[in-house]
DNA sequence: TATGAATGAGACTTCATTCAT
DNA sequence: AATGAATGAAGTCTCATTCAT
């Protein structure tokens, strides 16, 4: 792809995010994609062979950014509870930026009947998280009795469907850094090697 | 609503379960659950008074199964551990039995931007597991530190989630008994009193 | 099909074969002819399956018509050489007066690649014809040893694809009556048993 | 025309012919014929002015190679008996090699409304054969109490249209040889001298 | 209460053709 | 002469919903 036609392609992504966001996928026509992207009705199928084929792509993008947020705020030198405690706020923060954009590809990757690509989108996730854990359990910071990557599914889907349910679900029994605080101290228990 | 009307009802839901079940929500047209019910396609609309209507009614006809089933398989005199165990397990069976159901709450939720319907639904499950978690502080069988409300959703939520990425998201890092003794695991290193 | 939804079939048959004829089939939308035939789009998926299976229907309908004509000019009476020269007079008239049927169904025939149709829509006349025939064999008209079948098609052939020829080719090389007479007399001189 | 562009034409062309007899015309676009061919999009309308321009020079293309076919395998010195035995064999053979070409040319022209361009086209292939029934009037060969041209296409068309319903609608009545003997015997006892 | 024929808006997608490079 | 990205009109078909019976 030429860097031409890659910021052809992030345009129409650009707006189809906005668009369905805003309206949901089937209330959302191909056609309201192109107008708010510029382009002409055909010029979309140069980019996406079909309406469908949205939806990883914008799956795709959102655990892009997320990731890459994550490795941002978190630092090597990090003890494997700062990291935690860091990747608990992100991911609330990045749930609260994008709730449309999740809700859209669970309704899309459900939709698709093809759940099981979540999976391979987050696999980048998971696999710079399990090392994460790894190096803790090597630093005996963490026991070691874990099934490592068990728990590390277990650890970030407790995060995102808590922060999800708070964002998303409105789910309000508390103060949002209470919900991060219980989060944090529901695992150290768990996890602490002391 | 007379008995013979409930029982229409009860006709087209079951039909309307299986049939999206099997193609998904969007590719389901009323004239494909008006067809497997037996019915005429005005009937549909004496019950229901739109396609969309039939998810929450498919939804809450989930939970209410699951909660049942709950409820059947603990009794009270188990102590805490073991409802959790059983809990868990039940998840597990519940989970694989209706995993394309699962699917079309999630798509169909999302579908209608009311993820907050989930919360609804869910109410009855989450104020009986409430009940159990606080006999147990009572019971001094878990510490008495947590936040109730949000620490019985997190559970229920980290049971509900590993099932569905192991059985619909086809997530196979272990043996299905494996992944539920890790939880088990999980929990009980986080919230026991000893 | 009741007798009602018959007239509608009908309806919606005419109308396909008015606007298709003036239009050519590619030029002709479904939009064309639901206004023509004065329903709205979706009722006309209601008495056909598809754009394309309008063509055979059409054929049919021609052949139906057609045949009807043969039978009711010919009498049983008849001797075999009057039976011939109705049938290529009918032929220049039915050919003439559907001319644009019979386009539209050498056109839509062969876009749906199923030339093969034709035979089976034509079984009952061939089949009258060669009954025809072979009652001439007996009756001593025309001589024995032909292949019946074969040269049935043929004779039908010659006449249908002459007319074709003058009125559809505009192939003007001599008068109606001369290229009637001619084909007439060639079978003639072929079959006669004299 | 340049010899270079003359090639690309052709290729072009060959390229059409293809992907047309496969697919059909209506099902195949410019850019299938285009990525046939190994041009680009727009090279396609340098030198046709439009799709539908293909049709009249594929009928040309096809007409060319048959008449160039008979030419070939007949001689002067064959006498008439000789030379129908020889085009009917011909038409058979050239009829089943190309057949889905001739099935696109029935749909094309038709498309195009336009059947009076097969008399056009076919003008070369009628005169010649004109000529050979004209020699054999003289030769004495056959009756000459007979309108030449009428006579003329009407052989044409009877070999043509037994052997398109053989291999292109399938019909099988008898062997293929039986069917070109029944042609043979027929038109010889309706033109034979004797 | 039940029926099911009719509606008609609207969706996705294709593709012949153009034109700037 | 050649390219190929872009266009945008147009088409087929679906389907939730209504309503006369």
């Amino acid at each position: 792809m030429t860097k031409k036609s890659e910021e052809k392609y992030d345009k129409i992504l650009q707006a189809a995010i906005q668009v369905i966001s805003e309206k949901g996928y089937e209330n959302t026509s191909i056609s309201d994609i192109v107008k708010s992207a510029g382009i002409a009705q055909g010029t979309f199928y140069l980019y996406f062979p079909s309406k469908s084929s949205l939806i990883p792509a914008i799956a795709d993008h959102l655990l892009t950014i997320t990731f890459e947020k994550m490795k941002l705020v978190v630092s090597d030198q990090d003890s494997f509870w700062i990291v935690l405690e860091k990747v608990i706020r992100t991911t609330f923060e990045t749930t609260e930026d994008f709730k449309d954009i999740i809700i859209l590809c669970y309704s899309g990757l459900a939709i698709e009947h093809s759940m099981e690509k979540w999976e391979i989108i987050y696999q980048p996730f998971y696999q710079w998280f399990e090392e994460k854990i790894n190096l803790a359990i090597k630093h005996q910071e963490i026991i070691d009795t874990i099934d490592v990557k068990l728990t590390t599914k277990m650890i970030i889907n407790l995060m995102e469907n808590t922060a999800e349910r708070y964002f998303i679900g409105k789910e309000h029994d508390a103060l949002e850094e209470e919900y991060q605080k219980e989060i944090y101290n529901f695992i150290k228990r768990s996890l602490s090697a002391f």
